[in-house]
DNA sequence: CCTACCGATCGGTAGG
DNA sequence: CCTACCGATCGGTAGG
């Protein structure tokens, strides 16, 4: 009978203003929804978070600290070839599939505080957007990617592609079946085939190393 | 010195709403933001539209009116060959570069309401969807279309492409100068090249008519 | 982590 | 299209 560590209604009630943020927005969320979700008080909540502004900050951080984490393995698969690549997108592809609270909550803050948002990716993907440019050059240069794309608005592209079909997936998906596993699978698969076709020159594809 | 027409009023707060609620969001939007724009109470707006849902309404409808207008020209070059199907996701990009507002809406009306907006969708671009992935099968059926295409899923993702680059393209553009006209330019450039590159066999493409 | 409370603002109405 | 007004809810504070 040990009573819980005093850090657990802290993440308890991030994972609940998560959840909330992601479904009706920051805007649309009052504090007493996300302590309804949780079973306390108004005023005690602002005792673990000083002010809503606080909260939401800390809900974009944990976030960002969680792609961190996924971030080293992606960046290992991005530096070469072409399974590598596959392999990258794939765990990018996950950690949005895992949660897609996660791509709700990305672009709501985009479209929400676009000059602050901007800010912040620089800081956290700035420097992998680097690597992958840099290794789509080489490959251009090298023969195994197609010549007219644009680096840069490849990635972003694809960026978008990620985030925007965990985001709001069921919403543009006509006449696929709704909701269930299959569809989201779906979308992942041809999203990475998308991505793969529209920038390895059809042949070379398999040679990169 | 003629008096302008009643409907000006209800045009002008339309007007002022769709920016509003593209930049700040329906639940971070208040009824008096929209006054201060075009300079009359509250009460004076809620004559020309009963309610705040009811503006809302009035200002979905407005934009999906508008996508009505574009799409004969999307519709006609969607239905064969490479070209026409450049020129008709041209038109289609066209449409949200010449409003960024119209996808932000857009995005933000799937996020906060996704049971309506596939509804709605569905009403409005569902049957032009089915045109497309139909002729997207007779490409694949005559060897120009990829094979491993998912017909559904592709053109999910490439309305996602186009609607995501305007709206938030802004926030993820690494590398690129910001706000410019070029930057829009790239990026429009780039989605249709993605399209392509990921829908065509390669050296199959210019034959198609 | 709670009770009690506050000023400000919200969407909306009455009545002209 | 306006003045005047309303109940409800908002984020936040005092004090324990």
């Amino acid at each position: 009978m040990s009573a819980p560590p005093p850090e657990a209604m802290r993440t308890r009630l991030l994972e609940a203003a998560t959840r909330v943020f992601a479904a009706r927005g920051y805007e649309g969320t009052s504090l007493q929804a996300v302590c309804d979700q949780v079973g306390i008080r108004k005023a005690s909540l602002l005792y673990w978070f000083p002010s809503k502004e606080a909260l939401r900050e800390a809900v974009i951080d944990a976030l960002l600290t969680g792609w961190k984490d996924v971030l080293p393995a992606v960046l290992l698969a991005a530096s070469t070839g072409e399974d590598r690549f596959a392999g990258g997108l794939k765990v990018a592809l996950d950690f949005f599939a895992t949660s897609p609270d996660r791509a709700r909550l990305l672009l709501r803050e985009s479209l929400d505080r676009p000059d602050e948002m901007r800010a912040t990716l620089n800081r956290h993907i700035g420097p992998w957007i680097g690597v992958v440019t840099a290794a789509i050059r080489r490959g251009q240069a090298e023969g195994r990617v197609r010549p007219d794309l644009d680096p840069e608005a490849w990635v972003m592209q694809v960026v978008l592609l990620v985030v925007g079909s965990f985001a709001v997936g069921e919403v543009v998906d006509l006449g696929l079946a709704t909701g269930d596993e299959g569809t989201h699978a779906r979308r992942a698969a041809e999203a990475l085939r998308m991505a793969r076709s529209s920038l390895f020159l059809d042949g070379a594809a398999t040679r990169g190393g």
